[in-house]
DNA sequence: AGACCATATATCGGGACCCGATATATGGTC
DNA sequence: GACCATATATCGGGTCCCGATATATGGTCT
């Protein structure tokens, strides 16, 4: 089925303007999704890592402002394509029960 | 975040039109989403359960064709509420990535 | 007849993943 | 001094997916 987890896509999808770190991914989700999505922690550290691991995204730079680091994630070529691809099957999923065409890109 | 799982899903889309009973879940699904989706047993059998204990399903009817029981599985009202609920939540969660109308509003 | 496959049910165990709790650290507000 | 937002990371419990396994019938193919 080839499935992506919804935490897995908001990740992705926050990180599709700019790079941001960990932190700002968690509040960049929740701002994408009107406060529906509220990413654990705990869920964007092991998604992070596993992102990371089949190379969807890759660290991008560290920082340390104001005493407390900052880790940079920034999303790659695949990641781009796999998180557009997943937007689609969102779509066709959706259409199953709503029963209408959607139109992209006009 | 209240989400409902991909399988889930399919399954209430799956009755929407009719009561079917599991194997004829799996072979709907398929259908449904162009061969992409394939319920295995093992998730069909303990989602219907939870589905029955959350009362978004209810047993129908039970039959014997050829030798085979079939056991019917209907949607209830709070279950066609569910999935046309999931199915703007994918909607929206689609529309972060195509770029499209943005998620308005809280 | 024997082998195999589609249909049809159900259960079990491994694994993937979410997420709250916990820990550590800094700086601002009350 | 207490508390909270920011910022990182880990651990353990729980949920759920899914392949494997089991059982049973009837049709097709050799």
């Amino acid at each position: 089925m080839t499935k992506m987890t919804e935490a897995t896509y908001f990740i992705l999808a926050a990180l599709l303007d700019a790079p941001l770190h960990g932190y700002g991914i968690i509040k960049r989700a929740g701002e994408q999704s009107a406060g529906r999505v509220k990413l654990a922690v705990g869920t964007l550290y092991g998604a992070l890592d596993r992102l990371t691991e089949a190379g969807l995204v890759v660290l991008d730079r560290e920082e340390v402002v104001d005493g407390r680091p900052r880790r940079y994630y920034r999303i790659t070529d695949d990641g781009v394509t796999a998180v557009r691809e997943e937007a689609v099957r969102l779509q066709q999923a959706a259409r199953v029960v709503t029963g209408q065409i959607a139109v992209v890109g006009a």
